[in-house]
This record gives C-alpha cells, structure tokens and sequence, in this order.
DNA sequence: TCTGGTTGCGCAATCGATTGCGCAGTTTCA
DNA sequence: TGAAACTGCGCAATCGATTGCGCAACCAGA
C-alpha cells in the first residue's frame, strides 16, 4: 500500500466526484436533505469518500463552528478504582452523546490542576468536568471568562452546579457499622481513628462531621487525635499509621479511612503485621475497591454511585439554568468480603 | 463578572495593542526574536493578552500547522490497576512533551476500538498508542492512510513498532513459583489451572506457552482442560472457576489467573467459600494491584512496568524508522502480601 | 550621495470545513 | 402563457491562527 501524500480533504472529494465542497460537505453530514443535494448525488459523494478513506477534520470544523466535540473531566489521579470508575462511566455518557471525552489528572496539585483546566479551553471543549477540585474558584473563573459551562463532581465549588456524594450520611453509617463491631472500651486504644484525607477539603469536613456527630451520639465524641486528616499520600498515611500505633502500643479499636489511596499506605504498614495483630481492629474505608473488599481481615467499604454522579452531573450540564447548586447522590455501605459489580456489570 | 460576548482573538488582542494579527501571533509565541519584533512590543502585547484572559485556539493553530498537539492512547478499559497506571504514565509523558493526552477505552470491542482510532484520526492526534489492541491490522490500515504515527503496546501489531512485556518469561516464572507451592499429587485436583484471557491474544499465548513449557519441564505437560481462556470478563470467569471447582470437588492445587479482571471474577468466587477451603490452593495473578496483593490468602503477582512500557513507546515514536519491531520488557514477580509502591513512588 | 544591510513590522494567503445567499432550470397553477 | 414556486447546486465569506514575502525607515560605509 502506497502512502498517500496527505490526508484527503473535500476538497479531494469534490474534485473526483465533479461537485462542489460545500455540496460534499453537505453530502457527508446530515443535512443534505435541507440543502436539496439529491440522493443519487449523496450516495456517489460516500462512496468516493469512503474509497478514499477520508475522514472529516475536526480542526477545521471545529473551528467554524466554535465547538469542538470534546468534553474535558479533570480527576486527581487516575490510578485508583473510584477515579478510574468515574472515568469510565464519563466516557461512555460522552459516547452516548457524541462527543469525545478527554480526561486529564492533576495528581491534585493547583497548579497542574489550572494548567489543565487552560489547556482544555484552548481545546475548545464544550463542556467540563472537574472532579476533586483543589481551587474550584479559581477554576471557575478561567470558565467563566472563556463562557465555558463547567460542574464540579465529588467536591463542590460556588460558582457552578456541584454533584458530590453523600459525605456526612456515607461516613456517618460507615462509622456507626465500626462501631458496632468494635468490642473495646473508651481507652486511647480502644477509640476508633480517622485517617487521610484534607480537613479542608469539602468532601473530607462533611465526612468527619460525620464521624464526629456519630461518635457524640454514642456518647463518645471524638478527641481532636483522633482525626489524622495528612492527606492522600499512600507514603504520608503509611507513616501516620506507624507513628499512631507507636503511641498507642498497637492498633486502635476502629479504623476509619478516608480514601483509597490513603487506604493503600495503611495495608503497606499493616502488611508487615502478624495477621492476628489486625483481628481486633474494626476497619472501614471510604471508597470501593473490589479487591480491598477481599482481605486478610474485614473491611466495611463505602461505595460512591460514581455512575450516578457522572450521569446526574450531564443532566445538570444541560441544564439551561447554571446556577450554583448542590446535588448530593447516596452512598452504599458494601459489607466486608463482598464483591460489588455495581449497577452496571459491563464494566471492570 | 459580566460574561464577555465570545473568547478574545487575537485579532481583538491587535486592534487593543495597535500591531496587526501577526505581529501579536509572534509576539505570543516563542519565535518574535526571529521575527524581529522589539522586545517592549512583545511585553506590551503580552500583557495586554494577559489582561484580556486570552488563550489561543488550538483549533486555527492545529489546522494551520497541520499537527494537533494531542497524542492519542486507546486501552481496553478505564477501571483496572493496570491500565490506569499505564494511562498515568501515558499522561505524564505527553506532559513532558507539552503533548495533550486522550485515553479512549474500547472495552475490548473490535469495532468500537477502530471507531475510536477513526474518532481521534479525525481530531488529528499527533501518534497514536494503541495497548491491548483487538485487531492490530485494522488498526495499522486506518493508521497509514492518515500518516499517522502509532506503536502497539502490551498486545503486538504486526505493522508498527510494539513494545509488550516478557509474556513467556513472567509466566514461566509465576508457574514456577506456584508449582513449589503446591503440594498434591498430579490428580486432577492435584493440578494447576489457568484461567482467563483470550487463547488468540498474542499476550495470552505467550502466557500459556510459558506456563505449558514450565509444567512439561516439571514432567507434568498441561491437559486441554487445564487451560481456561475464557476471556476477560469477571463474571465470564466466575462462571468457569464454579464450574471447574464443581468438576473438580473443589479448588485445585494451583490457580493462574491470567488479569486482574478475571481475578475479579475469580475472588468473586472464593468470596462465597469458607476460608480454609481457599488454603490448600496456591494461587498466582498476571498483573499486579495493591490491594489484591493482600488478600485473604496469599497471591503471587506479576507486576508488568507500565511505566517502562510506556516510556520504551515514546521512545519508539520518536525513532525515524518506523518499522515493525517487537521489545520486551521483563515484568517482576511480587511476593505475596507485598505493598509495591513502583518504581515511581509519585503515583497512587 | 549612493549602495547595501539591518530593524521592525504588516499584507495576504493558507489550513479544511460550514453556511448564507443566489442563480439557472424545471414544474405548477391560475 | 406568464408568474410563482421549487429543485439542485455553486460562490465566496468565515472561523482564528501561522507564515512567506515585502516594504519603509534607518544606519553605516564608501
């Protein structure tokens, strides 16, 4: 096969086909019809395009139409199950809609994170999505001035629509479940702790509202130790979790971990335990892997309906009215030892 | 903040700075000095730019310059530790390059994987990384008559460089370490088991070829039965395991789970046992995920260097001489209940 | 004063598609 | 039979940036 100079264009196609680019143009969209080019015509024009392997440019579409067909999600990270289940659900809403998604990480640093969020704009994309936002004012202020509609998932920003979980109900439940598995008594050993995640984050504050109104409840509420928010860090939470065992002499009674990948630096400190140091500790963690569901010891796992939140977020990106809002889409707790396949079994 | 009519052009950062379109194009980009234009024209402008919130429109500078920025990746799927760590990778090279990444999943379908490659030829995606392709030669065809520059990475294409892990070695291995393992007589329970993929991937194949010269090797050469290539879907898998295990009277001695997919579908078996049933098996993963390191019971995994693959791609784009080649990279056996932060600690 | 080089910048074409408008030829209908 | 309506299509402008080329002003040297 002989490689051809360059892309053919429609131009190429109306040359072969003795018709006019805007009458190929017409012909190779949906609106021949309102154009009156007849159908003869039309199937004579697709088939030469096809021969020719054309394919349309988008560039030059895009840029006549000023839109491009591409809607951009920015996620922290994609390495992880709840990001990379988000992405997957926000590709295939993007598919059923025709457009192409691009999904850029920030590995949740500011910077990076508007770096990103220009370079979309400069891309033209129709619509954007952020997720785990570090500065949603700052991001929404780049939208705005670029007339960019634009909505926050998984935390909220002020200045347009916001679709985010339950964080209080999640942690709240997840938290009365290690309660009632925890046997100990209200010593520093026997509290339950509350690791990772920042205290500042949107997401992170409601759940340790969460954590702290459950604790009160029952009678308990929490010392400020034990709330350990250092982040998402699997290296900082790994550390955080050895310096606590160290003061306390062992584990504690409860165990609340606030994301995966803070989850992951835990199982790296707990891996070099003996499996029966682990067994009187009640451990739950915010978020869902379905592997974490399955090990050594029981894990209560929150599972975000990040289906949900991508689909309920589309809805609002339609929306004619983009007026700040939140939506807040429920939780599940998934026992321990339970694979999840989720509302779509398609996936994973 | 009053919503401004449309985007700032350049030609509107023209008329605000009295320099005509070009002279604000050169002034923007990095080739004034070679345009001749003074050094406080280019300040003035810059700033005038800044102030308006201007950025370019990749779309008019990508049609002009016949080259989009944008580096394509299709992979099989979003949600699984392997490739979203290859998609983190993947990204943090484009970065490097000031490229764009856009990750496309096809769920393995065939069609819909030359769809996508159709989709990005379309947005002129600069190269284009195709891992865990469905039908390389298709692929390779749509990719020449666009001029575009691909690489095939995990699973090989017989028309364009490939890089993919030692398939034969990594399972060699793993076969090996699972044989010492085991401790029963060559019975059908007694025997090792591969399960998962597709026999007709070139990766599968290499897998099974190791996995079947390392038994022979061992005086035990695998029957037909003992190899499972049922795909890679969970409940797929699931199915089969339950199946097998009801043949067999329960477990067999060895377990070779050839993804993490398929190890979902697997675990989501082994959920329902009691755990000692689960003890006399000695069990091994293709692919490595944190959190499946520590499972109830103890697995060996193959960890491939996504990294690695990814970076030997680049690389490979970058060469001249495009011709179709194949590198391996050796993937490493993690032991079980091993946290293995990568050789790129940054991440997860 | 004339030539030749340099400085600083603008004109206009170009990339590939879309689209408002208009024009010739044919049909319809009073 | 003439006007109106319809059919089928092409012309040329347009989207926003890049770039080859050229031009005027200035300076230095002969």
């Amino acid at each position: 096969m002989t490689v051809p100079p360059r892309k053919a264009t429609i131009h190429d196609i109306a040359r072969l086909s003795g018709a006019s680019p805007s009458t190929v143009s017409a012909a190779l969209s949906e609106n021949w019809k309102s154009r009156r080019i007849s159908e003869p015509r039309v199937e004579e024009i697709r088939r030469i395009a096809a021969e020719q392997g054309y394919s349309i440019n988008m560039q030059a579409r895009g840029l006549r139409q000023a839109r491009s067909g591409l809607v951009g999600m920015v996620i922290p990270i994609h390495d992880n199950r709840f990001f990379s289940s988000m992405s997957q659900s926000f590709e295939a809403f993007a598919r059923d809609r025709g457009l192409v998604p691009v999904i850029a990480s920030s590995m949740r640093d500011r910077n990076e994170e508007l770096r990103i969020v220009r370079t979309l704009i400069s891309y033209a994309v129709d619509y954007l999505f952020i997720a785990g936002a570090t500065d949603p004012e700052a991001i929404t202020a780049l939208c705005r001035t670029a007339g960019l509609r634009h909505v926050f998932v998984d935390l909220p920003g002020p200045g347009a629509p916001s679709v985010i979980s339950d964080n209080h109900q999640g942690a709240a439940r997840l938290t009365r479940q290690l309660l009632a598995d925890m046997t100990g008594d209200p010593t520093p050993r026997g509290r339950i702790y509350l690791i990772g995640g920042v205290a500042t984050d949107y997401a992170t504050s409601r759940r340790i509202e969460g954590f702290r109104d459950v604790l009160a409840e029952a009678g308990h509420p929490p010392a400020p130790e034990q709330i350990i928010a250092c982040g998402y860090s699997p290296l900082r939470a790994k550390h955080e979790i050895t310096a606590l065992c160290d003061r306390l002499g062992g584990l504690p009674a409860g165990l609340f971990v606030n994301s995966l990948t803070a989850f992951e630096g835990v199982l790296g400190y707990l891996v070099g335990l003996p499996p029966e140091a682990v067994e009187g500790t009640a451990i739950g963690c915010y978020d869902y892997d379905p592997f974490a569901a399955y090990l050594q010891f029981p894990v209560h796992m929150v599972r975000q309906d990040s289906h949900r939140l991508i689909e309920l977020a589309y809805d609002l990106i339609d929306r004619e009215d983009q007026t700040p809002a939140l939506y807040e889409v429920e939780p599940k707790l998934i026992p321990p030892r339970t694979i999840d396949y989720g509302p779509h079994g398609q996936f994973g």
